[in-house]
DNA sequence: TCGGATAGTTCGATGGTCGAAATAGTAACC
DNA sequence: GGTTACTATTTCGACCATCGAACTATCCGA
């Protein structure tokens, strides 16, 4: 009933559906799923108070710097994120997100949160505590794998 | 330490992480995401014995004919899908997949798999039990979440 | 101050995706 | 039985996201 097969494919199933979900809310506010990405990315970092810098944001997004500048200029452009030159060494540029971005963030997770809460409502706190142990490891497994993989690009 | 907002989080990370696995492994064998994606449902369905039509593909991919066809021309050029005349309405086409698409299937799910396996290890028959059904649960308050917004964009 | 290195952008080319028109085939109707 | 409406798929022309290479601005070491 859930041996690991089961369990890989209601995996495979979440990360189809979420995927969908993102593509699907970057489309009704104008966004590419690319934009989507970086604008968490930005958010994220900009939250934590090291906001990233184009290159890095690259690296992290694996594209080019000039198509990252592409997507920049778009999110600027809608008003989402906003380019500042460091003080320090101005050929860096810091991202920060604007109350916009911040807004679209409140819309994606807001009922997405809520849809989760009370759909994990019958889970014990010990099941919780299971499940996200279960999480960590299937993340760390998927990171390791890629790993494995990048060496051996095992053309056919 | 394993609230809500922890296995939200965690939720996202691993989406993002197997995304990203995703996106890679098809760069290595010269797909593209769309074209992973469009080979997944083939496979699927050709499996399931109700192989699939361009438009249904396309339907399901949320990608309009034209593309469709241009995804179904690259998967056929380079091995992975055929195309045959349906025999009782000749308009239309049966998807099918050939040994190719198949080994890149196994290529792909065999590392994944045993990694997954090797890191479940330690988890009891009981809360695989539990797992899989906060991933069913979590599966389906992602596609309710999505039916309902479909209904309102709301644009800023 | 000069030369090399780094951060980011601009430019031309490639190619995936789209909507509209074209092609091939089926079904309905007189 | 032939004409018309409809369906499935492909082709065509345009758009734009992405790429690599060249360019600008800035920093750092000698």
């Amino acid at each position: 009933m859930a041996d690991n097969t089961t369990l890989v494919r209601l995996l495979r199933q979440l990360v189809v559906e979420s995927d969908h979900f993102v593509g699907l809310f970057g489309e009704w506010h104008g966004l590419h799923r690319t934009d989507m990405n970086a604008l968490v990315l930005i958010m994220d970092a900009d939250r934590r108070g090291t906001p990233l810098s184009p290159s890095r944001l690259a690296g992290a997004m694996h594209l080019s710097a000039s198509a990252t500048t592409s997507v920049l200029d778009r999110l600027e452009s809608s008003g989402h994120v906003q380019r500042a030159r460091s003080t320090t060494d101005r050929r860096k540029v810091e991202l920060r997100v604007n109350d916009k971005a911040l807004d679209l963030g409140r819309r994606f997770f807001a009922p997405l949160s809520g849809a989760y809460t009370a759909a994990w409502e019958s889970f014990s706190d010990e099941e919780k505590a299971t499940i996200a142990r279960f999480l960590t490891a299937s993340i760390d497994a998927t990171v390791a794998v890629r790993g494995e993989i990048a060496g051996s690009p095992t053309d056919g």
